[in-house]
DNA sequence: AGGAAACCTG
DNA sequence: CAGGTTTCCT
């Protein structure tokens, strides 16, 4: 490798890879290519097809042999290698290495201008096969180099430079992958795997050779067609259709757009000179954007396909991902089906439907090893940071007991289970989101039990939950390889169920009998009369918990506390009304004074909350209410009622006294 | 049952 | 001060 050459274009056109193409740095280089390289034959086909198919088979050897990574010796290649690339290159074009050198032997000039095309074919062939330095190519290039040294010093010097850019071009590979893109595959990798590393490494910078590769194939060929330009002139119509068809061809190739061939067509026509070169200079254009195009999505896909590799290998080898992998894995495992949507979507849309189909066949050939059809990657998937599937909360097993509050606690569904989406719903529509579970048998045992916490569990979460559940619990793709899986850590669009929307399934369904809905209904009411025998001061939270079925919100908390403010009311009032009476009715020992179910307070109270006189009332209850009497009766008769705040004491004593309310009354509705 | 107002409380 | 409670009233 000789430093002392001039090699800055391809160092340029090597960093500039990345970013934009420069195709005036690789001008000089190219020149020298185009005028001193032995003529070759054009076959039928595009230049640009032939590259590109070559640009794939160089591709599929740096793949498989890891070419450029092993100091681009020709042994490090295995066998396979250099017979698939020969055999592809002597089918695709037998010209290649023959007419190399036996065409190469007479000067440009002197041949027809088919050879031209020959000539700049074998060319930018050459070039290629520099540069992919596949052995194959090498071989040819040894001998081809022998040949032209007798001849030629140029040839000499241009092999020589082309073996300085073989050399130069790990170089710098070595120095932008370890740049670029180890940050991105590697963040994920936080390894305790070498040979994972080594095998992700590799892959990067294969990556960055295909990169460089095409870049150069596109500057190679602007330069090309630049330099055809002149040559219109001298050359006959069969000539200049012949290079137009293959610049058609090219184009369609490349792009597939329409106003393209709008463009074509009008450029047939035209004959002169100026037209020629504007034409020319606008496909060269369209293929330079082409080719930036191809590169970015070969590029990601390419990515992708590594990442993807790194992990299936790492996972096929029974490696022992480590959490942190694994949460970056688990993306691209669940990714498999989005990445097909998306492919459908983005790129197939596009209209280089075209040329992204070729691209994944030819990514599909190259990666004929795998299993797994990279076709359906056009973006740089795998580097999207995802909310990792993994979740701290998904390291919950549904077994664990609640040490956390019930809201961070979602909703562990296995999927092993059979569990189907209208078994929830129905059981959200008939007993709530806060009513338990435990009648479902899926629901872990962490469900079983609501205590008063749950209550801050809204019920929008719910509903997101039960909506995300019915969407995706029957027929996700790869259950058993997600295994129990978190609702809440599937990354799903969180789709608010509406409450007509619940109501008229409720009405729908016979077994869902009540109704979520935003207001209180009579029935609500009668629930809450009852509960007041149990409780006379029931929390907002003790409400929500036995009102699974009500939104609430500021304004039904407030009513149903207002509910029971006028039941205390009516409570109190008929406890001053008796205590009295009883003091009218000259009682003199409060120990007289007994509560019963066939007292006149007891019915009068039963009249107001259980009007249907379906529910029994708890023994507590009277006990309350007696205590309440005899409260009564004794600041009555203390002459306690004299001060206006003398109920509160009597308050504060029967708040006292309220006792649990059963489970029934969350999970049925006594309707 | 509910509105209004005063009152209480964190 | 917001929200809840009590009281009074209809």
């Amino acid at each position: 490798m000789n430093l002392s050459l001039p090699d800055q274009n391809m160092h340029s056109s090597g960093e500039g890879c990345l970013e934009d193409d420069k195709p005036d740095v690789m001008l000089p280089c190219f020149r020298r290519n185009m005028y001193d390289e032995p003529l070759a034959s054009y076959s039928n086909g595009s230049i640009i097809s032939q590259l590109l198919r070559k640009t794939i088979h160089n591709k599929r050897a740096l793949d498989e042999s890891h070419f450029y990574l092993s100091s681009s010796t020709a042994a490090d290649s295995g066998p396979e290698d250099q017979s698939s690339v020969s055999s592809k290159d002597s089918a695709v074009e037998a010209a290649s290495p023959s007419g190399h050198v036996s065409t190469g032997a007479s000067p440009e000039g002197e041949h027809p201008i088919t050879d031209h095309l020959q000539a700049k074919r074998a060319r930018v062939e050459n070039i290629i096969r520099v540069m992919a330095g596949s052995p194959n190519s090498r071989q040819h290039g040894d001998s081809e180099r022998s040949d032209t040294d007798a001849r030629d010093s140029r040839e000499a010097r241009e092999a020589y430079r082309e073996n300085k850019r073989k050399q130069r071009l790990p170089q710098h590979q070595e120095h932008s992958a370890a740049g670029q893109v180890s940050r991105k595959p590697g963040s994920s990798n936080t390894d305790n795997c070498n040979s994972k590393d080594e095998e992700c490494h590799k892959l990067k910078e294969q990556l960055h050779s295909m990169q460089r590769l095409l870049r150069q194939l596109q500057e190679k060929f602007l330069q090309v067609y630049n330099q055809e330009d002149p040559e219109y002139d001298n050359r006959d119509d069969t000539e200049a259709g012949a290079e137009r068809d293959v610049l058609e061809q090219e184009s369609r190739y490349l792009s597939g757009e329409d106003d393209f061939e709008r463009k074509n067509s009008s450029r047939m026509t035209a004959e002169c000179k100026e037209r020629m070169k504007v034409v020319g200079y606008l496909v060269h254009q369209r293929e330079s954007q082409n080719l930036q195009e191809t590169l970015k999505q070969e590029l990601s896909r390419a990515v992708n396909d590594c990442v993807d590799r790194v992990f299936k290998k790492a996972s096929s080898t029974g490696l022992d991902l480590s959490p942190p992998q694994r949460m970056c894995a688990s993306p691209e495992i669940s990714m498999g089906a989005d990445r097909k949507s998306q492919q459908a979507g983005s790129a197939l849309d596009q209209p280089q439907a075209e040329e992204a189909a070729a691209k994944s066949r030819s990514l599909e050939y190259y990666e004929s090893s795998e299993a797994q059809s990279p076709q359906d990657q056009t973006e740089a998937l795998s580097l999207v940071v995802r909310k990792p599937a993994a979740a701290p909360l998904s390291s919950v097993t549904p077994t664990v007991k609640r040490p956390y509050p019930v809201h961070q606690t979602p909703f562990q569904f296995n999927y092993s289970t059979p569990l189907h989406d209208s078994h929830i719903l129905e059981h959200l529509l008939k007993y709530g989101p806060h009513s338990n579970f435990g009648g479902l048998p899926c629901m872990p045992p962490s469900m079983d039990r609501t205590s008063p916490d749950s209550v801050d569990l809204p019920w929008d979460t719910i509903a997101m939950r039960s909506k995300v559940t019915s969407g995706h619990l029957g027929h996700h793709p790869r259950p058993s390889s997600l295994g129990a899986v978190t609702v809440d850590n599937l990354c799903l669009p969180h789709v608010k169920i509406e409450c007509g929307e619940l109501q008229s399934m409720a009405e729908r369904n016979p077994y869902m009998s009540l109704n979520i809905q935003e207001g209180l209904t009579p029935s609500h009411l009668k629930k809450a009369k009852l509960m007041f025998f149990y409780t006379r001061y029931p929390s907002s939270n003790v409400l929500k918990t036995f009102f699974p079925d009500v939104k609430f919100n500021r304004c039904i908390t407030s009513q149903l506390i207002k509910w029971f403010s006028n039941f205390r009311e009516f409570y109190y009032i008929q406890m001053e009304k008796f205590a009295r009476q009883a003091i009218v009715d000259g009682v003199s020992d409060v120990k007289d004074i007994t509560v019963s179910r066939d007292s006149e307070l007891f019915r009068a109270l039963n009249m107001h909350y259980n009007k249907a006189n379906d529910f029994h009332v708890p023994d507590r209850f009277l006990e309350v209410a007696e205590i309440t009497l005899h409260e009564f009766y004794n600041a009555v008769s203390a002459a306690k009622d004299s001060d206006p705040s003398w109920k509160k004491a009597i308050y504060k004593v029967i708040c006292k006294l309220d006792s649990d309310v059963p489970e029934e009354f969350k999970t049925s509705s006594y309707l």
